[in-house]
RNA sequence: GUGGCUGUAGCUCAAUGGCAGAGCACUUGACUGUGGAUCAAGGGGUUGUGGGUUCGACCCCCAUCAGCCACCCCA
């Protein structure tokens, strides 16, 4: 056990029940991504390091990726995000694509990143966008989806919230504060992102230590406190009218203190977080406007989120929403009896598979009853019984392992008793 | 990348410088053609790894690896 070589930090092994709940994550996502007409898509895993270097974060690609040389000395990237892929697959096919486009994918991302608690540094992510929209409604679609994912995977408006806000309506409210710089505004959006991490007196002298007024400080306060400051955007009133038309209004709140970190958002930013004490980031996202631009296309706007596969599983743990998976596919174990025996078990379990039932056959002739012990812990249902009694007279015994009953069944009506056991 | 906590049987944890243990799990039997429940017996450890201090180290010191927590950042 000692020397057996340990995996790479940061990674995670899907033993079948974390497959299982992979699995059905996929499930839920591909279903309610496909219930809005998304298509699914996918880009390379690997991707030059020049992909990055023009979008994305500075410190995304410099001190969260991972890169090496190739043998021909080029410098590969793990792709740590999907949206610079994206934009590259767009931009070449710009002309030919139909918009708006909505497409989402799942697979595999990696960030050198220090692992902890729902972080690792190998995860899966969701990716899901609408391009080639700049209407409220859009916006409206992408949180939708986001929060008929919840739904779907029996999360509450109680348990799950999206945070919404608008760049666009900050932006003003910040000018309106005398803060026009660029610069500035980056600056200020940074330390709104920073208020819920610092208690409140530190929070106020970082503000001013960050170079802005007593004045200013307040009226960010104010802005900050203002649940009611989407009132005044017609954009922002018209999403909020959609997501109650689209009947998920449950599930979304206006906060003007989420900002989100990316430079690149330009329109509404939303963000997910659990209700419970941890308060995680569920998924982020939001609008951007120059999504193809960088890469050499005509820019193109877009809305979309990311939700990594990580967190997931824990609030649902939380809430004690975790799926109760079936590990074993197969719903019926045929016994074998004794050496003699073991053909005529192999052949009704052969044409149980025929009919389509998934059979296990126990590979040896041991003790029957260590047979019904192992049918019981694989979580296989049913359990044939087929001794020379049984091939002699040409039936089999049917147990039903949950209601411990037994019956005796002609071998020619083997298959149908079995469907019908396992259908009903 | 910075700071802190932790690491003992498959799992959860005891043992605070003097013979490395318990519960659960596992194997076998009670039950010679039937799982779960009960009872009994049994197997299982280089105490994460490598050094050091000591007559003696799970325990103290150093390093290292991993996990967790807070930063940072974000999914």
């Amino acid at each position: 056990m000692k020397n057996i070589i340990q995996t790479v930090k940061g990674t995670r092994e899907f033993y079948p029940e974390e497959m299982a709940l992979r699995k059905w994550l996929y499930g839920k996502i591909s279903q309610v991504s496909q219930s809005f007409g998304y298509q699914e898509y996918d880009g390379p895993f690997l991707e030059s390091i020049e992909l990055y270097a023009a979008k994305s974060g500075e410190e995304l690609v410099k001190e969260q990726s991972f890169v090496f040389p190739d043998r021909g000395g080029n410098l590969i990237t793990l792709r740590p995000e999907l949206t610079p892929s994206l934009a590259r697959m767009v931009a070449q096919r710009q002309n030919q694509l139909v918009y708006p486009l909505r497409w989402w994918s799942f697979g595999p991302f990696w960030r050198y990143e220090k692992p902890q608690k729902g972080r690792t540094r190998e995860f899966f992510q969701w990716n899901i966008d609408l391009i080639g929209v700049d209407s409220p409604e859009g916006d409206a679609e992408l949180v939708a989806i986001a929060a008929e994912f919840f739904k779907a995977v029996g999360l509450t408006p109680s348990e799950v919230k999206i945070l919404v806000n608008d760049r666009r309506l900050m932006d003003s409210q910040i000018s309106k504060l005398g803060i026009e710089k660029t610069e500035d505004k980056k600056k200020v959006l940074s330390i709104i992102d920073r208020r819920d991490k610092l208690s409140a007196n530190d929070w106020d002298s970082y503000v001013l230590e960050s170079g802005f007024t007593t004045t200013q400080l307040n009226g960010l306060k104010d802005v900050l406190n203002n649940k009611d400051l989407y009132k005044t955007s017609e954009t922002v009133m018209r999403f909020f009218a959609a997501l109650n038309a689209l009947g998920v209004e449950q599930y979304v709140s206006y906060d003007p203190r989420v900002v989100r970190g990316l430079d690149y958002y330009t329109g509404i930013v939303f963000e997910a977080r659990d209700a419970g004490e941890s308060s995680r980031a569920i998924l982020g996202g939001g609008r951007y406007d120059n999504l193809v631009g960088d890469v050499g296309g005509n820019p193109l706007t877009g809305v979309g989120f990311a939700m990594g596969d990580v967190v997931m599983p824990l609030i649902l743990e939380q809430f004690g929403k975790l799926p109760a998976l079936n590990l074993n596919p197969a719903e019926v174990l045929v016994t074998v009896f004794d050496a003699d025996c073991q053909a005529y078990s192999l052949a009704i379990a052969a044409e149980l598979r025929q009919a389509g039932i998934n059979v296990n056959t126990y590979p040896e002739a041991v003790k029957i009853g260590k047979q019904f012990k192992y049918a019981d812990r694989v979580g296989a249902r049913y359990v044939i019984v087929a001794g020379p009694d049984e091939r002699d007279a040409k039936i089999i015994q049917v147990k039903d392992l949950q209601s411990g009953e037994q019956n005796t069944v002609p071998i020619k009506e083997a298959v149908s008793v079995l469907q019908k056991m396992i259908h009903k």
